[in-house]
This record gives structure tokens, sequence and C-alpha cells, in this order.
DNA sequence: TATATTATGTACTAATCAGTACAAAAAGGA
DNA sequence: TCCTTTTTGTACTGATTAGTACATAATATA
């Protein structure tokens, strides 16, 4: 049990001139783009639109504070746009083979840039093994969301099939693992959207 | 048309006292377990038991030269084995099959370092486009031996798959993709063989 | 042995890095 | 208005970065 204190307009001081939600979002688009190690805290506080005093007064962990929170935001509102999606779907199934083969149909500039989440798992040297833990933690709350959906479907008869889901899940993770690699080195290549349409096979 | 030196015992001046694809394979682990960013010089030349006299004459391009250098040669012997393990092979869609199932049996450490040329591809920034360019047609040079190999046994009915050569071969090497990214989260994850099993019945 | 050539080791440089120190600014409350 | 609290902007720090300059070492040849 702990408090939170957050600057409400009745809290005494000088107001805070940024959102915190808002700035992280900026700071995953330098992130997604150049790269952990790659972007500078100078570049990151640009784009945030804020200084080194406010930075550092807010995220007191620094440049690394900074990602994990961002990892963890841009995994949440991605999880949570999805679980809404699925929820409202009268067939979740077509929707997750809808929502891969709709990254073959990407803009090259985010075909280049992969997978936030899986990006880290894979930039991140073993020095930040803790923060390489939560992006492995978070792509498995994104196979979690696959193997519930299938369990579903096969408990309604609605997927013919009879893959334990728990294998299912992961077989689609790690199709989404490797799409936002291959399609990095060669976006709109004829023949991925073929693969996506044969991987997804086992879908019906 | 060009010369090329190089310091065989006739050659005059003080002779080198390393062997340029040794130290590259030396490189090769510090890049492979660091990545290309986070690899500095002096680690690398204390890897690779040279002084920095000696490495920016023979690498005037400095590290990236050296990167560069390193994924080719490291890609060359890895094709070239891969190569031989398949003119020896009287059942080379099976070779490809035990190929990747070996994936699921390296040890932890293994696991946790993923595709060498692929880790290229994801943690190169944009800045090193070049690089990433050379990564990329690197892993289409092996998406290029698995399609030989599934149109060769197609065309012997070793293979009852009927699917394009150069679908299955993208499919092989975004698999491969996958999995080098999949078992980094979790190695050793009981699942993953399952997964590598259902994935490979396309070769049945 | 003298000379040309190439390689080596070390000292140095200039840039950039993440992060800190701290005075000033901007608010609420008395 | 003055005091307290919080945020902000700037100047600074010390470490680390990749890379360079250059004197010296070690060889072949004449």
């Amino acid at each position: 049990m702990y408090l939170r204190f957050v600057n409400d307009s009745k809290m005494a001081g000088r107001p805070k001139i940024f959102d915190e939600q808002e700035v992280v979002d900026k700071a995953v688009n330098v992130f997604w783009t150049k790269g952990y190690e790659t972007a500078s805290a100078d570049e990151l506080l640009e784009a945030m639109g804020i200084g080194k005093g406010s930075f550092y007064l807010a995220f007191k962990g620094g440049k690394k504070e900074l990602y994990e929170k961002s990892l963890r935001q841009y995994s949440d509102r991605f999880n949570k746009q999805f679980l809404y999606d699925i929820s409202v779907s009268d067939d979740p199934i077509q929707l997750i083979r809808n929502f891969f083969m709709a990254l073959a149909d990407d803009p090259k500039s985010k075909q280049m840039k992969g997978c936030y989440i899986g990006n880290a798992l894979v930039q991140l040297s073993d020095g930040d093994a803790d923060t390489k833990l939560i992006a492995a933690g978070l792509l498995s709350g994104m196979e979690d969301i696959f193997t519930s959906v299938i369990r579903k479907a096969q408990a309604q008869k609605k997927l013919k099939n009879k893959t334990k889901p728990e294998v299912l899940g992961k077989y689609l993770i790690n199709l989404w693992n490797g799409v936002n690699v291959t399609r990095r080195s060669n976006p709109g290549d004829q023949y991925l959207r073929e693969v996506l349409e044969m991987s997804l096979q086992v879908l019906n």
C-alpha cells in the first residue's frame, strides 16, 4: 500500500507542463525508429518537449525507466484494443487471420520498424536482462490472448483444429515474431502474403 | 581488376601478428552477445587480441567495416556447411527438419543469442541502412538454399507439398526468424518443440 | 649493414553520453 | 505579501565513445 501523488489542480507548487502518458507516447516513436541504445536522452527529451530538469524529476530511473514504461504502455494499449476487437467480433478466429494478413499491407515505413516489444527482446544486451524479461512477459501476454481465443473457439466447435490451445497460441506468437523480422528485410514482398495465408491455414 | 596484397612471408615490412579471418571470428562472438551498438571498440580489440594501430590499419572502415565483414564471414561459413550437409544427405528435406528441431535443443545461452544475421536486421538503426541491406541479402541467401532444396525435392517427387518453392522457402526463413526471436523469451519452453513439429508438417 | 616497407603500441582528441546540481519560476495557502 | 512546495531550464560533470597521430619495432631487400 502506498500513496501516489498526482499533480491535479489542488496540488501546491509549480504545475507540470506535460502529461506523462503523452510524453511516453512520444518517446515510443523515438525508441521504435532508433532503438533503445541508439536513442539519445537529448533526442528523446526534444521529442517529448521537456527539459532535463523535468524529465529526471518525473522519471527518477532515467532513460531505462522511460523505456520500460513505454514498453508497458504500448503493450497495454495494444492488448486493450485487441481484446476489444475480439469482444465485439462474431468471428474472433477470422479477426486474428485478418490481423496477421494486414501486416502485409502496412506501408514500407512501418514494415521496417518491426514489433515494438519484439525489438526490445532482440535489441537489448545482457546488461539489460531485467528489461528483456519485461518484454518477454509482454509478448507472453499477447500469446495468452491468442491462446484464450483459440481455447474458446475450440470449445464452441468454431475451430476444427484440435491442437492444444497453448501450442497454437505459441505458434501464432512465433508467426508474429517471424513476420515482424522477415518483412523488415524485404517489405512488400509478393510472396509474404502467400506465406501468411499458408501459415494461417491452421486456423481453418 | 585490382591487386590484393596479402602479408605472406615474401612481403617486406613488419609481419602481421594476427590472421584477419581469426580476429573477425573473435569479433563475431562479441557482436553476437553484445550487439553492434553496445560492443565497444576497446572490447572488440581486447577480444581480438590486437591494438588500435593494427586494427585501424587493417580495417580502415573501423568498427563498421569489421561488423560487415563479420556478417559476411559468418554467413559464408554457415552456408558452406549447410550446403555441404545437404550435398551429402540422402534426404535433404529431413535434414532441414532436423536442422530446425535442433534449435529447441540448444543450451539456454545459445537460445538467448538468436540468429547472428537476423539480429543485425533488427538491431541496426536507420543510420546503418547499408549494413542492414547486407544482412537482408545474407538472409535472402539462406532463403535461396531452402528454396532450391525444395524445388529439387519436388522435381524428384520426394516432397508431396506442391506449394511454389519460393513460397515454401520464404515460409522456412520466416520460421527461422520467428523461432530465433521466440526462443529468446522463454528458452527451453516445452511447447516450442511442438510448435516446430507443427510448423514443419508442410515438409511432409 | 643501410634502406624501404609494413605493423604495432601508446598517447591523444574531440564528440557524445547519461545524469546531477542548483537557482529561478510558478503555483497554493496563510 | 510572504512562505512552502513543486517544476523547470541551464550549466556542468565525469565517463566513455570511436577514431587519429606518430614514434618505434620488425621484417625483406639491396
